[in-house]
DNA sequence: AATTCTAATATTGTTGACAATATTGAAAGA
DNA sequence: TCTTTCAATATTGTCAACAATATTAGAATT
């Protein structure tokens, strides 16, 4: 996912989105000690500007960080995710409940063009993979940012979704659930477009939801 | 409000809550520059620990900082106002629901003291200035915490509800919504006790929602 | 062998000095 | 008088050394 990079202007600006997308990604991986001084001499910094970025790190809550002792990569438990949908399903339903009222034609016009490209996609390789990696968040980055709600983006663009990057690389799994979710993107993207803010929050919410139960299915049954 | 001070192991944490209160009460008002080297004299630490402590204000947006320039307290405008409220409404819905499903017995109960207290100090003073202050933000708090949802609580309890303080003390508005609040209080509270979380949800959100439309009235009238 | 204490080590927390950037104000020119 | 330039000043950003705390390893004791 391409990072929008206008102000790499200071150090912990510049070295906070760095780690981040290291732990996103996994190259640190889940529960890695985050040392000081070894990520200092990575990046040839010195202690201070870093602990700036971990400061922001944890945060976000994508470490812990406990006073005299250090921050470590966050391991998401079952419960911690599960969480993260709830709060996904109150704050993006009322993205699209504001979208449909916010939205500008042309915005709209580019969400439709992003379905119509996902549909063929997901025709291609027969469906979840890349779908679920990049295409699903690209939708409902839209959404929010259509919503022109500051909060909304802030909450959601810079701290939720990184963390639900995260969770698809830590728990990678495959929801089959790519074909259903394009059609409920479509039904929402179409209330959107028709101005039916009441429509848009209640599929919205039903669609996270379902995205919701279906990884709390997959938890059950792997463990 | 009372603050729960059980680590101010580090200087950061600790001057970090100082300023939050500090800005939220007014003490420091909207807009004032945020001078390193006179903060750092004021509290005696250094400017490496206050800096962090600056960083994390900035992250749950009491102030505004940039890169060499500096930061100053934030200057609540309407619209920030009212989209604050727009992401309670979807949150504090949300919790609401869960707080039904999970709030224990005790829980409960206390949170109906609460109210009962509340319906007599309103009684008491004709309505509303007391009740506004502290009373309401009490309520909430409470039912948020019984969601038990970490990510709510951490969002409204830590981020927003000191956004909310300090427009209080900015906009300095008195509501008289009072005792038309106490009584959706009481009914929000009743839903959690019977465990109807849709209820909680919708009434919850009526609650809030009604909130910001009376702002919204005080606020075009005014101006 | 297991446990407790202690000293050595390593890591985080804090500081004061230095570097880089922005702001201010006075002088010069139009 | 207004604008522009440029040097002086003040403020933020960064660093490297020092202090305080936690962790580890080994010796002593049971």
């Amino acid at each position: 996912m391409a990072v929008s990079v206008e102000h790499l202007k200071t150090i912990p600006e510049r070295v906070f989105q760095q780690l981040r997308e290291a732990i996103v990604e996994g190259t640190i991986p889940a529960g890695t000690k985050i040392s000081e001084a070894e990520l200092a001499q990575t990046y040839g910094i010195s202690r201070g500007p870093l602990r700036e970025a971990i400061s922001q790190l944890a945060a976000m809550g994508l470490v812990e960080r406990r006073a005299n002792v250090g921050a470590r990569v966050i391991q998401m438990s079952s419960d911690h995710l599960l969480d993260i949908f709830r709060v996904r399903e109150a704050l993006e339903g009322m993205a699209a409940r504001l979208a449909a009222a916010k939205m500008t034609p042309e915005q709209v016009q580019t969400l439709m063009e992003t379905l119509d490209q996902h549909g063929e996609t997901i025709n291609e390789d027969a469906g979840n993979n890349y779908f679920q990696e990049s295409g699903d968040l690209d939708f409902h980055y839209q959404v929010v940012m259509g919503s022109g709600s500051d909060h909304l983006i802030k909450l959601l663009c810079n701290d939720l979704y990184y963390l639900v990057r995260l969770y698809r690389y830590q728990f990678g799994m495959r929801s089959k659930r790519g074909p259903i979710a394009i059609i409920e993107h479509r039904n929402i993207a179409e209330a959107i477009a028709r101005g039916d803010g009441e429509m848009a929050e209640l599929l919205m919410r039903s669609h996270i939801r379902a995205s919701r139960e279906n990884v709390e299915r997959l938890l059950t049954q792997q463990n």
